[in-house]
DNA sequence: ATAAAGTTTCAATTATTTTTGAAAGTTTAA
DNA sequence: TTAAACTTTCAAAAATAATTGAAACTTTAT
């Protein structure tokens, strides 16, 4: 495999495994071209690249920037906008952790949170409702306290401790 | 809130995240129901509560089988098939985990070392995927060997002890 | 054997999401 | 200031995904 055939499937592989985790494809294939590349891209490069039209780039860009896993950069002497991915992996999982957990792990707890609070008038599907609610509601905050924690101290002692005990 | 209210939140929360981690929402609301339902339910009452049409329902209820999250029930004395959720949530976490890890972060893994193990051709680029999915690599196969390990053992002792590190 | 009850399948429809492309907007250099 | 270079916006088109509904199929009771 050389190196454009293996971008090429890594870019291809980010992109279907994006659309499978509810982010379009031309998203992540914008985040992964730009992951794994040395330099930063002007926007003209990655339409060319993944063949896809200006309009698209540009809006998946902001998207990309919203996420907080994609930066402008400026290059001296050139007009255009070049943009460049966050390189470090550490800080791409936490921000994404981060980000997912804010908008879509938080909003459901607090729902949990609510519905599991209703009134128990004794019957059995409301007994049944409030209990698999706090059960959830209990699995899905432990599990984002968790991964919130591990991710912000990928390198601290805990985690590391953890490893051995888990690997 | 009274307890239909209550759990049709329930149910269309559960869908709307469904649809954000790239599951339809039928099949999201049809686990929800079958999840806080103290007894199976038919087909056509699960048509009946989320109004959604036969076909859709048969569908969903097979791919929810195929995940290993919802059981045929047979009641003595009915003719018609009934349906019920795994109950235990830990089990149910579980299950998900394994099998999105499976379907899902296994293949990508494999694509990840097979593109981090090309030739170094010694360009700046070459490296530089090399590098950067070689990473990918390391984050996701640690990742998923500690998702799986952390949902297989929830209630052992290296789980506990972690929890008590971490929160 | 057969008909009623129940389930599955899938082509067609509907809904949703993504993408395009061109017009409008912005920035920069001269 | 102005015109070229570049970017953003968004209505329309295209692509994709979900849903319906009715015919075909299966099972069960008599």
């Amino acid at each position: 495999m050389n190196y454009q055939e293996a971008r090429d499937k890594f870019i291809s592989t980010w992109g279907a495994l994006g659309t499978l985790w509810g982010i379009n494809k031309a998203m992540a294939q914008i985040h992964a071209l730009l992951f794994v590349s040395p330099e930063p891209l002007s926007m003209e490069e990655i339409m060319e690249v993944l063949g896809i039209s200006r309009g698209n780039a540009s809006m998946n860009l902001r998207s990309l920037i919203e996420w907080g896993i994609v930066y402008k950069v400026n290059i001296p002497g050139e007009r255009k906008e070049f943009f460049a991915s966050e390189k470090d992996t550490s800080e791409l999982a936490r921000t994404i952790a981060k980000e997912r957990s804010r908008r879509e792990i938080q909003p459901t707890i607090k729902v949990l949170k609510e519905v599991s609070s209703i009134e128990d008038d004794g019957t059995k599907k409301t007994r049944e409702l409030i209990k698999k609610t706090k059960e959830l509601y209990d699995l899905a905050d432990t599990a984002d306290t968790m991964l919130n924690k591990v991710v912000d101290q990928e390198q601290n002692w805990v985690t590391k401790t953890l490893l051995k005990l888990l690997k």
